[in-house]
DNA sequence: AGATATTCCTGGAGGC
DNA sequence: TGCCTCCAGGAATATC
């Protein structure tokens, strides 16, 4: 956490709640917005009993509520930002669009000329942000798409596809709660359910819908899962 | 510039 | 049982 920032929020009262991507915004009445991002194994404890282990930081409201920010994997983070300079910041500057909007023609133009594969291009925040390994994975999947293949060189009908699948996979996820792993959690503690209908995320040598079996391959140091059957 | 590899960190899983 | 190694993930950074 930055120097200062502690004491820049003191007083500070909280107007509204947003998020872009992957990226939550707290905005305050003085002009700054806490930026969090919860990495792998961050979530908000909402109003805690006590400190645990790897709750990195507290912060208490003058109406008498807590919430600790816990991250045992420590790949979160937390900064406070200008809200007006917001969009200039760069890690926000640099994402590209919400993935619960995307469309085809808008994929079609931001993997134009690219010859890497598409699964990573797909994780590459700045093409669309938002999507994880999970959700690349199940994404592709859906749209019968082989994850090697050069992202430049896909038809626009299958990117339509591909958007939809994104859009529908990820609404389905959020309705499910989330994905828990290993030690995903929401606030309150509950799992996340999606990870029940994975079809091939973490399904390594399992039968697909199709007849298929799950294949496991690693793509920019990241594991993907695919039907070589379905997907291609 | 684009593609790929490495780094951070912890706890769960699996091996012996 | 207990110790050990390996591995997963997002994004910044480094390297080719």
């Amino acid at each position: 956490m930055p120097d200062g920032l502690g004491q820049r929020l003191v007083g500070a009262r909280v107007t509204s709640l947003r998020r872009r991507a992957k990226y939550g915004l707290i905005d305050t009445d003085r002009g700054d917005t806490l930026v969090f991002h919860l990495g792998m194994s961050g979530r908000w404890r909402v109003d805690p009993t006590e400190v645990e282990k790897h709750d990195h930081v507290l912060i208490g409201t003058d109406d008498g509520h807590r919430v600790a920010l816990n991250d045992p994997r420590r790949f979160g983070s937390l900064d406070l930002v200008r809200t007006n300079e917001l969009e200039n910041w760069p890690p926000v500057a640099a994402l590209g669009p919400e993935p619960l909007a995307i469309e085809g023609r808008e994929l079609r133009a931001r993997l134009a000329g690219r010859s890497a594969p598409i699964k990573a291009l797909l994780l590459d925040q700045r093409i669309v942000a938002g999507l994880g390994n999970i959700y690349v994975c199940e994404a592709l999947y859906r749209a019968h798409i082989h994850p090697t293949r050069a992202g430049g060189g896909i038809s626009l009908a299958r990117l339509e596809r591909l958007a939809t699948a994104i859009r529908e996979v990820l609404k389905e996820a959020i309705a499910a709660g989330g994905s828990t792993l290993r030690d995903f959690a929401s606030p309150d503690g509950e799992l996340g359910y999606f990870s029940k209908a994975f079809a091939v995320y973490d399904r390594e040598g399992k039968a697909c819908a199709c007849g298929g079996k799950v294949k496991r391959i690693v793509q920019g140091g990241r594991s993907t899962f695919f039907c070589p059957r379905c997907q291609r």
